[in-house]
DNA sequence: CGTTTGGTTGAAATGTGTCAAACTTTGTGG
DNA sequence: CCACAAAGTTTGACACATTTCAACCAAACG
């Protein structure tokens, strides 16, 4: 399949940063001055069909993205064509961000579901920066977090069997979607199919349909089509050994009404 | 073992900041002004020992340290007390840099060998780069570089198995050595036992000894106490399937006279 | 309604883990 | 400089999680 193009017609000239803008306050107190320049943003949107590259490994780009509506994944190939999807991007994410300061792509980034972007040129985001060390900082933080998400999923496929793999990949997307608001209820979308799910946990797509099954046979969630519904979310978490402060979220942030118990950083006796 | 604490009597007070300068210019032409003001950090110098943790999953630091001389790792415990070393660090690393906006720590950082590293407070990180935009972006740079080191370690995880893995780590480390000038002939420290490597690429130690002995027998490496010597640097990387883009390295810091051919990100013919 | 996509199953092959013991090297104190 | 302890490496036998292959089935789709 070819990479995403210019846009063509179904490209709407322009749209709004304020998804953007939300992410941003989620952390950092923005003054009006701030939230006018993060508007004031040139945001060219586009409409993206599902399993289409945005960027592709080698690509130089000259723009960034946020991601405003769907699902998308980064994601490298070994040289004898084995995939490894290595992160999963959710509305308000901005998945190349680092191609603001290295030149080159090491990972390409394609669309999970259909989804909605919204580039914006490096130049623009350069001023913007330079004329807001503090809006810098959190886009900087951004970068952080996803860096520190990448270091979980070396713990998590390098250390936790199959089935701790899959239900801390679960738990992690609950708890980023329940932030945007897109897991209320601990439903949420989730466009991926066996054979996705087998490439970002590391396993091959037979093992990731028994080790479901065993999940599903524990009462742990519902998943058919694109949607998924965790049903016992304390147990959850137990499965998948989730910590997750490595998300970097507010406590008060985190699903699970005060009951779950998450390990924690010093859940373990010393 | 006990944390690192307050330096001790072994600590020289101050120290400058000249490997950490050697850093930023690699990549970023510095004014004078700029230098100076990187030189100036009020940098307090410490040396420590082997197997000794500088700062622990959960610490809420109020500086970062530059690894001035020796190797040091990042790593991660699960529930049950298995060990993912997530990142391997040599000198003119600052490995928890992350820490200057993230105010919680998610992974530990120790030392693999007696180190010697220098401290530097956040508030004096932070004054550096709200007067020097360029410097923040070279730091935030170094930041998104390590991010970009542990997405290579998910696909090498996830998807290639114990050799390939194993000669992916030792060329990585061969790479980031030579280019501070520490892995010139393609030899170099690397001052890991078994079990420490197996923490890395995720294996047991036993199996790291196997593999290990099989990728000796082909004479690809001599590895013997704190020493590491490359025999077959062409063949080394194609059995790692090792492409050093992910490392951002300019094309010409990169060891292999020429005439090795790293696969690229077009090498697997579209 | 047929075609495509995705899910499910079983049996056999295999890479890697585990355990426990022996061996070798390195470091250290007498 | 030796002797001993500690640390690290090597081995074999066996267990087990996961892969592979190939076939079949079910649901979604146009």
């Amino acid at each position: 399949m070819p990479p995403f193009e210019h846009p063509g017609t179904s490209t709407s000239p322009q749209a709004d940063a304020s998804p953007l803008l939300r992410r941003l306050r989620a952390t950092l107190h923005l003054t009006e001055r701030e939230i006018d320049a993060v508007l004031a943003l040139p945001v060219q949107a586009a409409e993206i069909e599902r399993h289409v590259d945005i960027v592709r490994e080698g690509d130089r780009p000259t723009r960034s993205f946020a991601l405003l509506e769907g699902f998308a994944c980064t994601f490298k190939f070994t040289g004898d064509g084995r995939r490894q999807i290595i992160a999963v991007h959710v509305p308000g994410d901005i998945p190349d961000l680092q191609s603001l300061h290295l030149t080159t792509m090491d990972v390409s980034v394609g669309t999970l579901s259909p989804c909605k972007v919204g580039f914006i040129q490096h130049d623009a985001l350069r001023v913007l920066c330079e004329q807001h060390p503090r809006i810098t900082g959190a886009l900087w933080r951004e970068t952080l977090i996803a860096a520190a998400i990448s270091r979980e999923w070396v713990l998590n496929l390098g250390q936790r069997q199959a089935p701790s793999r899959m239900a801390h990949l679960i738990c992690e997307m609950i708890v980023r979607l329940w932030v945007v608001g897109l897991a209320a209820d601990l439903r949420c979308e989730f466009p991926v199919n066996q054979g996705e799910l087998a490439d970002a946990i590391g396993v091959s797509p037979v093992h990731v349909n028994r080790v479901t099954q065993d999940l599903r046979a524990q009462n742990l969630f519902e998943w058919k089509g694109r949607h998924l519904r965790v049903l016992n979310w304390a147990r959850l978490v137990q499965v998948a050994d989730f910590d997750p402060t490595y998300l970097h979220v507010p406590a008060d942030f985190l699903p699970g009404d005060g009951n779950v118990v998450y390990p924690g950083a010093f859940g373990r006796g010393a």
